[in-house]
DNA sequence: GAACGCAATAGTGTCGACACTTTCTTGACG
DNA sequence: CGTCAAGAAAGTGTCGACACTATTGCGTTC
């Protein structure tokens, strides 16, 4: 009933992670693997965090284990408190959206400085690697469709000139990469999707970045609304227990396991 | 008999934090000290920390200076090498303008956002807040100045309704503060500050959104081209000997101990 | 005399232990 | 029967120690 070996890196993605980590064996493991139960909910939002059990089940002392928390504290991704632990950051509409909403700010701003300070070379970077996986795209499993949506609109930010641009959409992506999957899993958008992604890319190489920014504008804003969908799915999958329509309380939900 | 009550240390920066608590903020306590000795130069760009050393002039063991260290890199200001250890991070103009050109996405984004959505009552916080501090406002010393002048663009962001930005740009600010600082003592913007505030606050007033954020936009970059003179000035101020102008070059300083 | 390799030193990464705090359990009291 | 309190259990925060890696210093070889 514990995790035992979960390493089977299922979401091997971008994460250049650049200047700042890059940590020593257990350190990265235990990262990666707390990620990985955040990311699937075996640790549920708003749960407590019990630092001797993660310890046991990953087979390491609980030094790691905190390093790793606190990264993910730094994230976003569980919080603090005092005297009391770690807790799984809490799963609520608002906050996704928020989060959205800061990831359309960046990336608007990183294709307008794009268009300004891109070489023609560049543009042709975004458009030869649009170029070579719009074939087939939608037919791809979740995790690399999402990989590559994020690949494309990474590059975006890397183009803009701003390494900050980039360390920031990469935080944002990981928060919100979880309901990510879900939405795609749904197909939700399907094909107007690459069209999208095409358009922009057009607006790019016409260095047009009025259009290419609304386009991406709404481009995510039509994301945020597939999202409140895929987050009530989300909540059904976390707690199996179909509990009709209250996706957005959390109480005390039944602690089992033991 | 093993925690004496010795403030002794060189820190006094923020510390409200007399609460009830004794222990169990050793963390808390590297993580302040450490930030202050980056701030104040006194770990300098690109040098290599020692935890042991940190660890004996702070009276703490390693382990809550490596948490402090952990955090400070998720946030910036140091990195973290395989098993090598952590190093400050360096500093150089473009850095300090990739970070100056986020804040300004953010704030711009956060005004826009704010004109959209804040209540007449928000917008009048905007306004007494500004209306309270504006006398005297370039007479106070420079890290009142800053205060004030970070809580301003930070309640813009609280009023966009939006806490992500509200980090974020928190974020960002612990990582120039030590620039801007110098900046204020330079005295570089001095007045036109005070009137760029004031209308950045009508235009919220007036729900100018498109005036409000070329204001602020101006505003930044503004305060970019005067950073350039301020880095120069800090780093004169890091090493001591008027190395003429290799501003950018970081060798090897001998810790003079203290 | 310089380059190389080896030993000694210094420093990080991880561990198990312990003190103190929070949480749970149990039993007395109204 | 419910409320509260004291003790027990669980869990976090911090510590000192140790293993392993990087760095430095020294002696050897050419």
């Amino acid at each position: 009933m514990k995790n035992p070996e979960q390493t089977s890196s299922p979401v091997a993605f971008v994460e250049a992670e650049a200047e700042t980590r890059r940590a020593a064996d257990s350190s990265e493991r235990a990262y990666n693997a707390i990620r990985k139960l955040l990311i699937e909910f075996q640790l549920k939002p708003e749960e407590r965090i019990n630092e001797m059990r993660l310890a046991k089940s990953l087979a390491i002392s609980r030094t790691p284990i905190r390093e790793a928390l606190n990264r993910l504290a730094s994230e976003g991704f569980v919080s603090l408190t005092p005297n009391r632990g770690f807790f799984v950051r809490s799963l609520s509409t608002e906050g996704l959206i928020d989060l959205y909403e800061l990831r359309s700010i960046i990336e608007c701003a990183a294709f307008r400085l794009m268009c300004e300070r891109a070489s023609d070379e560049h543009i042709g970077r975004l458009q030869s690697y649009w170029g070579k996986i719009v074939d087939g795209y939608i037919d791809q499993p979740a995790d690399d469709i999402l990989a590559e949506d994020e690949g494309f609109h990474l590059l975006i930010a890397e183009l803009s000139g701003n390494p900050e641009l980039v360390n920031q959409l990469q935080a944002i992506n990981a928060r919100i990469r979880f309901i990510r999957r879900i939405q795609i899993e749904h197909r939700s958008h399907d094909n107007s999707l690459i069209s999208t992604h095409s358009a922009i890319v057009e607006a790019a190489v016409a260095r047009a970045a009025d259009e290419g920014v609304e386009l991406l504008r709404q481009h995510i804003e039509l994301t945020v609304s597939a999202t409140q969908q895929a987050l009530k799915d989300a909540l059904l999958r976390v707690y199996s227990q179909p509990k009709p329509l209250q996706p957005l309380r959390f109480g005390r939900s039944t602690s089992s396991n033991g």
